[in-house]
DNA sequence: CGCGTCACTTTTAATTCGCAAGTAACTTCC
DNA sequence: GGAAGTTACTTGCGAATTAAAAGTGACGCG
């Protein structure tokens, strides 16, 4: 039988299930714009839910791939923004960006994971 | 007020949406290799159910990404094979794979979502 | 003080996922 | 010629993830 098949690396594995939770593209995306904040980051995104934001935002911070700063000033704010390792990532979502531009087309319901 | 956002244009809403779905990543990447059956899919991939291959596959084959071809003969045997939109992904998943080379060590628990 | 903003949490309900078993169309074995 | 195996899925159901909405705590304003 043919040698049949890569073991397809952890690295990849890690990596794609960054990735396969729901937002974080999107939300990678955003902050390759620069610096958010979460209530910025909330809107932008309009649909994602506090709670997986916040969820989100820790994962990725725990991966080293979006740093938290805290701006004690009069008015508590926070904003998130992408570690080198973050800003390394611009490729893929570059080339998502592209692949979308180029082959996706506008449906009617592209939010709706059930909708068609 | 400011204009404050680009907003995230739709196409690209999708595309996230599509590879936020757990294992979607992976199984295009897979599937860059070439054409793959169904039983094979689950072994390569090795954790996934068959429940959730059966779904993504379909995802993947309305969305036009992935062509399922039913081989009749004497044993059915189906094959999917990425379509020309599917094989316009391969650079968005080099270049995901080339981020995970450079930027990911090797964890521990890199499968399980609740690990950490 | 009461209200509004910001950044999150918590609660509760709806989805989705993983695991195991079942279905259906053949093929092989005995 | 019928029990058992292969391949490709589907289904049931408990567990994990997500959504939607209300709550918490720290300010600042009037």
């Amino acid at each position: 039988m043919h040698d049949d098949s890569s073991p397809l690396c952890t690295r990849f594995l890690a990596a794609a299930d960054l990735l396969g939770r729901r937002w974080t593209g999107v939300i990678l995306r955003i902050l390759m714009d620069g610096p958010c904040r979460f209530g910025e980051l909330t809107e932008r995104i309009g649909t994602i839910s506090e709670r997986v934001l916040s969820e989100r935002l820790k994962d990725l911070e725990a991966e080293g791939i979006v740093e938290r700063h805290v701006d004690p000033g009069p008015p508590i704010r926070s904003e998130y923004r992408l570690t080198q390792k973050g800003q390394a990532f611009w490729k893929v979502i570059d080339e998502l960006g592209k692949w979308a531009e180029r082959w996706v087309d506008v449906k009617p319901a592209p939010r709706k994971r059930k909708s068609a």
